[in-house]
Parts: structure tokens; sequence; C-alpha cells
DNA sequence: TAAACTTTGTGTTGAATTGCACAAAATCGG
DNA sequence: CCGATTTTGTGCAATTCAACACAAAGTTTA
């Protein structure tokens, strides 16, 4: 079942089938056929079903697909029944705007630490909410111990693009094995760290080019 | 050259391109060839090449790409010779940080309205930095009309989910041809408008599926 | 100048991805 | 209970995308 290698391309469609489900569910809806998640995700019934089937038999002929079920299995196979401890790098704008922000618990992911190396940031709080500042920035200099000792396996790089590299340097050799890029370039890490981008002015700069 | 449709694809590369040459010219460098880019960006050099040809012949054999004209080209043909005016949507946090952050305008783009419908943040100041408080939170009611008065044609969508797809309507009634939409739904435009996603949880469950 | 390199642009081949179509299985209506 | 309907999972065909390979054009070296 999992012996073959899945397609990079269908594991990235996984998360918007999930995405999509947990919102129907929370809409009080039970079932849902290919058909209309489709119309949902805009991909075809058909791809969907072609996606799926890598995994297992999911569905039922002609009553479709029990959202619950569905949402469990694509959870697993993301791995996101369970939570997983985010830290930080960088505290910016972006930096801060992402501790402050709790949007991710229900998605699987929250934000247990924070570093920036400026001195006049080091020490201060961050509120994650008007009664609870929980969150102390840390010295990127503990980075790499900090990062080991909790055993977090991913992060959030956002410090500018100069020190980007660097401090990537330092995720991957804390054992961190996922990092969601803010950064504008590309960073270089062994295969076994996957390294994923957020550029918004790359997305808006693919949109200009199809206006008159 | 511009008759036969060129892929998305191949379009949603060319930012890539751009920002690496950018930075290289920062840098001092003047020339660059098709396999030293690859190795930036992580895309082979047959394919930059034939990417590229999609557009005309900017390289010379033997010695490669110039690297400002290269980078004149694909700023005319990604249209960002100009700058873009682009409206804020929803000042949340994200909305805050975007607005706040001064980082586009190289790129060519840069924020010129944010919009709120809390009547508690409508009318408030955000802070591009210290010394200028340049824009006033205003009432999403206006969206369609000051959208279209300023003839602004971009907007960054930052509400919850729940309001999202009724901002997205009123975009499209106010003239906007590309949404960034941070909202974690798909939205449902006309052909007309291009819709870009960014999910940071999205990101983050394509990694884990990879982590043992 | 001439030979050895370098590098582009592109025709061709091969691989990956998507779309189509349908048998099989389940439900529904009367 | 049975025919009509819905919907899945999948084999096959079509299309899209990427890799390969090389002639042609330019540069460098001696």
């Amino acid at each position: 079942m999992n012996t073959v290698k899945v397609p990079d391309i269908i594991v990235s469609r996984l998360p918007v089938y999930l995405r999509a489900l947990q919102r129907m569910s929370d809409a009080g809806v039970v079932s849902t056929s290919s058909q209309e998640l489709g119309e949902k995700v805009g991909i075809s019934a058909a791809q969907i079903r072609k996606d799926l089937s890598q995994f297992g038999e999911f569905g039922k002929q002609g009553t479709g697909y029990y959202i619950p079920f569905l949402i469990e299995r694509l959870s697993k196979i993301l791995k996101v029944e369970q939570v997983w401890d985010v830290a930080v790098v960088g505290m910016g704008e972006l930096g801060h705007a992402i501790v402050r922000y709790q949007g991710f618990g229900n998605r699987g992911f929250r934000v247990v630490m924070c570093f920036d190396s400026d001195p006049g940031k080091i020490g201060n709080l961050v509120c994650a909410n008007q009664s609870d500042c929980t969150f102390v920035i840390r010295d990127t200099k503990d980075l790499v111990r900090d990062i080991r000792e909790s055993n977090v396996k991913l992060a959030m790089l956002c410090t500018p693009a100069s020190a980007a590299q660097e401090v990537a340097d330092q995720l991957v050799e804390a054992g961190v094995r996922g990092i969601l890029n803010y950064a504008p370039l590309r960073l270089i890490v062994p295969a076994s760290v996957k390294v994923q981008h957020i550029d918004p002015a790359i997305y808006l700069q693919r949109m200009t080019f199809y206006i008159d």
C-alpha cells in the first residue's frame, strides 16, 4: 500500500482535501462525494478518487465518503492526529504575527518557542492574547540547544534573507526536519529535511502576468 | 511570440528566476549561466533555458545571460517594471504585519490602503514605521467605492474564513484582478480574476507527511 | 589564427500527470 | 423485491511536462 512511493504532487493535495473536509464537518455535514469535494477544492472528481486510492479504499459506491472517517485517515496519513511543536525564528513583524496567531491548533500545530538575535528583543515577552504572555524571545545563540532539548521538529524561518541560510544550518543541526521559509531565497539543506516556501511577492508576480 | 498561450507552470517559475537574479545583481554580479541560475533556484539548466525561450532569446552562446537585461525583460513580462498598488482587507495580526512590512517595494508592489469591518478598528492608524503613520483603517463598507476610485487591481485578503467569500465578491465588484488569499478556503471568483493561496498550515502538513 | 571550451536554443525522447470511461457495488423509490 | 440511480475505484488513452542531447555561436587561450 505504501510500498510504492507516493508522488509529491499527490501528497501536496491531501492537506487541501483535509481542510475542505474539516470545514464541511464543522458545518455539520457528515458525508460527501468526490464530485462535491472536487467543486469545493477546484480539483476534478476523478483526480480526487485517484489520489485517495493511493492510500486505500475510503469510500463506498453509491454513498461517497463518510467525512469523519476520511478526516481521520487523512490526518493519520499526514501525521497530524498529533499536534506538532513549532519554533519561530526571527521576531520581526511577521514572526510576531505568527506567534500571536493562535489558529494552527486545530490544524495540528502549535508554536512553542521563538528566537531572535537582536539584543534589544531577547528576553521580551510576546503576548499570545491579552491575559496570557507565554513566550519569551530566546537568543538565537541557544537555538540548537533549546530545539534539540525540546525535540522540536518543525520551524518557521522569518529572518531577513541575509541571515536565513545560517539559521537554516543551525535548525538542521538541531534536528529540525521541516522548515517553513518566509525569507526570499532558496535554502540549501540535506535531503532529509523538507523546505516549503512562502514569498508573497512571488505569488503577486504570478498574478500580474495575467492582468492586461 | 506571445500568440501561443504560455503554460501556467512556466509563468509560475519566472518570479523565482527574477528573485534570484535580483539577488545576484544586488551582490554585484552582472552575468550568469542557466547552469548557475539553476543551482540557485533548484531547477535544471535545460528547464530554465526552455522557459526563457518561450519569450525570446535573452542569452548569448558561450557567455550566458547579462543579468540587468534579463531582469529588465522578466520584469516587463511579469509587468513589475511598474509598481502595483495593493489593498489589504482584514486588519488582524496578519493584516497589520503586512501593512507595516515595507519590503515589497523593490519587488513591484506597495500597500496603499487597508480595510476592516470592526468598528473598534475603523479609523485607527497603522504605523508603517516609527515616524510615519500613513494608513488609516477604512470601513469595509466603503471598499468597493474606494478601491474602484483609486484603481487598485490587487488585494490581500486577511479576514477570517467566515468573511472571506463575501469580501472576495466585493473585491471583484470593485474591479480587482488578483487576490492573494490568506483565508483557509478556496474562493469562487470569475475566470478573469486570479487567486493565489497562502495557508501556512497546508505547507506544514505537506512536510509532516515525510517525517517518520 | 586556430583549437579547445563554454553555453545557448531547440528537436526529440521519455516520464509523469491528468482525463475518460465503465464495471462493480451500494442505495433509493415504489 | 427490482429497476433506476448514484458513486467508487481503476485500466487505458491523451496530454502535459521534464530530461536529454547536440548543432551553432560565441569566448578564451596560446
